[in-house]
DNA sequence: ACCTTTATGTTGGATGTGCAACAAATCTGT
DNA sequence: ACAGATTTGTTGCACATCCAACATAAAGGT
């Protein structure tokens, strides 16, 4: 990057910016590094960090501070170490269910997106149909994946696509299996915060001989505002823990698979 | 993350896989975390990092690692402090070319990629179609922003899509002008190294009223693989350097306006 | 202009990290 | 079992980083 010019010397909000603009062009930045380009303190730098890094815009390491994934949902359940070792968990039991060539499609989201690494750690040989441009660069860093990514309007929380052509797109395939997160799992049946979302997953639906949703525990018993899919279309739920009282048994009722560890 | 479990003592190939794991689900991990939970020394694990970093693996850091940026180029020029300055300002006159309201198309590549940047950083109100994840997302961190990506065949050493759909998708739009990067300028016109990106850059080029190339001067005289254009159908140069001798005098004949710092 | 608030710089000591050289342990092939 | 290669542990020291407390400077409001 280059020299900062001139005598004018940043404020913090541009500072602010132009860190997260390095951040997005590299995994990692020095402080001192930072600094000097700056032309200010390492513990002005440091400030910064703290504050950029409480507002979930980055993560700090030892010396410097490295990017969240863009489009990482910075909800409280993120950050959480527990909450990372159960997507983990889920997701190793989602990738077992894919087998050497496969064809999948693949929904956006922060679960979806530890299946995802775990799919290209495992080197399963696969296609995979996503909107998300996360996923599409995770696992396209798999050797032996092949990743197909569809096109649409971008949505920069989420670092997908959505809308009418991304629905259009995926419905020009066919699939064995797609994987859907989810952010709500109720009697009613599956919901989603993110408009334009469920939209793209019953697409994907459509198109898939199978349909697994990865949905942790955290979210039974909720419902968000998009519908997506009524209980028995559910097909198979990977969670990290069983389901109890009314929404097992209308789980049980709807012929729906369970998958948990 | 889980502790590691048992009195097993992982072995070199099984720690690497571990700290490859760690750095899909994390962006970055600390020698210290890992030397307690492998139980093993800090020197080894900063050993094994070392190995990691120069397969290009993982990036180091002081203290830790990062995960190498997905789809994040790592080509020799791109590392380069004096090559990024010279983007910068090449990419800064390119970003003057556009207005508010103007509809464009933006190539994958290292230049585009800052001339991106610094069109969201400059908050113009555009509606940009692109093939590269990476352009997309930056630029779609903008809020006046509208981007729309292409879809395709993921091709991960350029965090790009390309193939048929790609540009049987650009034929659907038609925009104020399309901004390219290329490999190569010399007097037989432009041309491109990466397999696939010629056949994006001409169907953007068809479906643009103007035309903009952006190459620094290090690609003058250079002549890759794929053809993209020729020189009269270049329409503007923004370069950081005139271009000299004969190679002037055919983009003179062609009529190419060059714009220069 | 004044005061208040906020941002930034400075300092010093505690702690974390990197590096290099060597010792100990482990692996490997015969 | 043996010798040699590889891997890992240990140690000491140079250096970088962190943190907290205080001093100084800048910004904002009345």
């Amino acid at each position: 990057m280059e020299q900062q010019t001139g005598p004018h010397r940043l404020k913090k909000r541009e500072r602010h910016d132009q860190i997260l603009l390095h951040l997005k062009l590299r995994p990692h930045v020095r402080v001192t590094e930072l600094a000097t380009l700056f032309g200010v303190t390492t513990e002005t730098v440091r400030r910064d960090m703290d504050d950029l890094e409480q507002r979930g815009l980055l993560e700090r390491a030892h010396g410097g501070a490295s990017a969240t994934h863009p489009g990482a949902h910075r909800d409280l359940d993120e950050r959480r170490q527990e909450r990372v070792a159960e997507r983990e968990h889920l997701g190793r039991l989602a990738a077992a269910l894919v087998q050497d060539g496969d064809t999948i499609m693949i929904d956006a989201g922060s679960t979806t997106m530890v299946f995802a690494r775990l799919l290209a750690f495992a080197e399963t040989r696969v296609t995979a149909i996503t909107n998300s441009l996360q996923i599409g660069m995770i696992l396209g860093q798999s050797a032996r994946a092949r990743v197909i990514l569809a096109p649409g309007s971008y949505l920069p929380q989420e670092a997908a696509v959505v809308g009418v052509e991304t629905c259009d797109y995926l419905a020009r395939y066919h699939v064995d299996a797609c994987f859907l997160g989810a952010a709500g799992l109720s009697e009613a049946g599956v919901t989603e915060a993110v408009e334009g979302f469920s939209a793209v997953k019953r697409a994907m639906m459509r198109q898939s001989g199978a349909c697994r949703f990865l949905i942790d525990a955290s979210k039974f018993g909720l419902t968000r505002l998009n519908h997506v899919a009524r209980l028995h279309e559910v097909g198979t739920l990977v969670s990290d823990r069983a389901p109890e009282g009314a929404l097992a048994q209308d789980l049980r009722d709807g012929g729906v698979e369970i998958i948990l560890p």
